[in-house]
DNA sequence: AAAAGTATGTTGCGTTTGCAACAAAAAGGA
DNA sequence: TCCTTTTTGTTGCAAACGCAACATACTTTT
């Protein structure tokens, strides 16, 4: 368990022997599910902080008439249920639910964000590491909506390559994906974007091979 | 400009004279911009969160090669720069322009983590406040995503009214926007969009007048 | 009530796209 | 090295879409 918190953002900057003192000032659960059974219920569970310490499961919403929707896999190390225990709803509108037996760390947001009686530093840090996790998700999905935004999947693709060449400061580069994982994140499909990607390159806009990418100024 | 701060989500829960007591505590500035001037300049202010208090500004993004992208406008009661400051960048990467004559109340984000000597209390429902505000953004950058990752125009209509639906608790509503709006939101063409609407309503799935629309269960 | 302005709906056309099915190339395992 | 699996590229086709230009309806102003 410290193993995955250590390395987890949320504790960032915080040394093992004060870990350990914040989760119990926190009065932390670390609690175990059964695979299939329900981490937050939607519209019952009050939202926490939770962190994946092991197995599986799945962000799951279901609609007004019954039929469920996958919003999001979580695996080891992630961490979920942040954005609505931030947001100071009473209910949590989303299912998690365990795909494998689950080990499950949770923590109240209220006993975070109020300083403990025993002044203890870390919850400063604490606070601002939740801060930059939601901050930055929120600028990856800003991110990301810029390129979406582009009507055609020329438009996306640019948008995007040009977006690393300007983070890697360079026109050769590498991605992160694969090309079924770009196709998804731009939401367009495979087979088009790959008979446009071929198309630029053959105007000689681009160069690639793989996942390195070459932009031509 | 105690009218718009005290109606500020960011002061939310927060009685006026506490609201002074804050704001000099936290070493507020007030500051004043002319027509044409930068409030923040990407690569070299540090980010701050930043409130307009009276004027326009935009938010500006330069590219490798020089040429301005608008990424967002501003007027008085607007929360701008908080993704950045949050994010812990020692740099904004973009640049906040006035386009009229502004005035700008500027807050430094560390003052607002570290608990001030005099022990405000204020403070944690202001971090409370601000954790809440980015974790709100957040929910509706996923909300719209939801919609966006829909491929045709149909599919992300269903979507966004079908949600609308849900959050109303009725198959009659009234939407925020206007058809322009909408389409704007849904990264549509408006006719293309026009077009699929009276398709869908020919075809007995909805029924709608100007903004006002009923899903057929 | 007429005129001007804004919002919404309609339509034709060429392009882009998703989809499906297949081909080729690269990576990984035995 | 051979075989299997995965990844990437190709292509035909029908459907969906953006775009532009215009028509109609509703609002606001005077």
């Amino acid at each position: 368990m410290n193993k995955i918190l250590m390395k987890h953002p949320l504790f960032a900057g915080i040394a093992l022997q004060d870990l350990n003192h914040i989760l119990s000032c926190m009065e932390s659960r670390q609690q175990s599910f059964n695979e299939g059974s329900f981490i937050f219920l939607a519209d019952e569970s009050y939202p926490k902080l939770g962190i994946l310490l092991s197995g599986k499961a799945q962000v799951i919403k279901e609609n007004m008439f019954g039929d469920r929707m996958i919003i999001g896999a979580l695996e080891a190390g992630n961490l979920f249920g942040e954005t609505y225990a931030c947001m100071g709803l009473s209910k949590i509108p989303v299912s998690v639910e365990a795909m494998e037996d689950c080990s499950v760390l949770l923590l109240d947001i209220n006993r975070m964000l109020k300083t403990c009686s025993n002044a203890c530093t870390f919850h400063q840090r604490l606070v601002a590491n939740l801060l930059n996790i939601v901050a930055t998700k929120n600028m990856q999905l800003n991110r990301k909506m810029s390129y979406i935004t582009h009507k055609t999947i020329r438009g996306r693709l640019l948008a995007y390559l040009e977006d690393q060449a300007e983070r890697t400061n360079s026109d050769a580069f590498e991605i992160p994906f694969n090309r079924n994982e770009l196709a998804d994140y731009l939401c367009v499909d495979r087979s088009a974007m790959s008979r446009e990607l071929g198309r630029m390159k053959k105007e000689g806009l681009l160069d690639f091979s793989r996942k390195a990418f070459r932009l031509q100024v």
